[in-house]
DNA sequence: AACACGCCTTTCATCGTGAAAGTGAATGCG
DNA sequence: CGCATTCACTTTCACGATGAAAGGCGTGTT
């Protein structure tokens, strides 16, 4: 096993490769970073064990299945009660692609995928229920 | 080739399945949607073909490799010169992991990611050069 | 009824993968 | 100083996933 615990900078290479392309084999990253795919397979193993690689998953365009509108929700709660329904709410409901708990602006934050503003319209009078938010609609991704 | 032009029903079980983990096999994924490991290579083919797929990525864990400060950040320009210098200033900082144009709430989206305060005030004081702004910091990613 | 086309399955060769064994360097201990 | 131990890497090898090619089956068209 290499460098058992530790991270080195062979394995951010090699996370940074994989970042960019998990389809690259081994050998391919091997080359890169001057090693066998044997070799290159022990650390991402190892990344894997040490939980720093989580899971392997697809960069991918929601607009190409029709979620034309990318949202950015900070919602404000109006009663401390309404955290657990809140959550709920959020785990539940499928436009609701990422979200988080926040300090500074805000209590929660969401990212928002839908097909439609019809949809997006629907989706926050079901926030409303909860507190007040405010919204940004993404016009295009830059990075 | 499967229904060559059209995303069906399957391809989108196929897509999810992807999401959820971008290493199982056709062959497994063929047992989901009951169909064979190669018509499922078909499948994944054309949605690469139609940009539907765009790669593949990993999910990962930046606070083990001591990235522990996970920031929004809304921004305002100052001045309507100062965009294509803040595009590039996004484009060249590492700890911008994502940035979107935006309209509502801000002009610019970022998500930043740092290893303590100091490094994001060390980032804030950079983005007051080109505006104002507004922060929140993710406590705990409940989706 | 015959044909064509789309989508699937079957078959097959290739190549990536992980396990096991071996090499070499560095470190520790007598 | 010499020997053993450990660690990371390489080499070898068997398994299985993948994609190409060919064959089968249903549907729609004339």
């Amino acid at each position: 096993m290499p460098s058992s615990q530790t991270i080195d900078d062979i394995d951010k290479r090699i996370l940074q490769a994989l970042l960019d392309n998990a389809l690259l084999t081994h050998k391919e990253i091997g080359q890169l970073v001057h090693l066998t795919g044997q070799a290159v397979g022990a650390r991402v193993r190892k990344l894997q064990d040490l939980g720093v690689i989580d899971g392997y998953t697809l960069r991918w365009n929601p607009v190409s299945i029709g979620l034309n509108v990318h949202a950015f929700l900070t919602v404000f709660m109006n009663s401390n009660e309404a955290h657990r329904a809140f959550q709920a709410f959020v785990e539940s409901n499928e436009a609701v692609t990422e979200a988080h708990r926040v300090g500074g602006e805000g209590c929660y934050w969401l990212r928002v995928r839908v097909g439609d503003s019809s949809e997006l319209n629907k989706l926050l009078d079901e926030v409303l229920k909860f507190g007040n938010y405010k919204l940004s609609l993404s016009i295009e991704q830059i990075k």
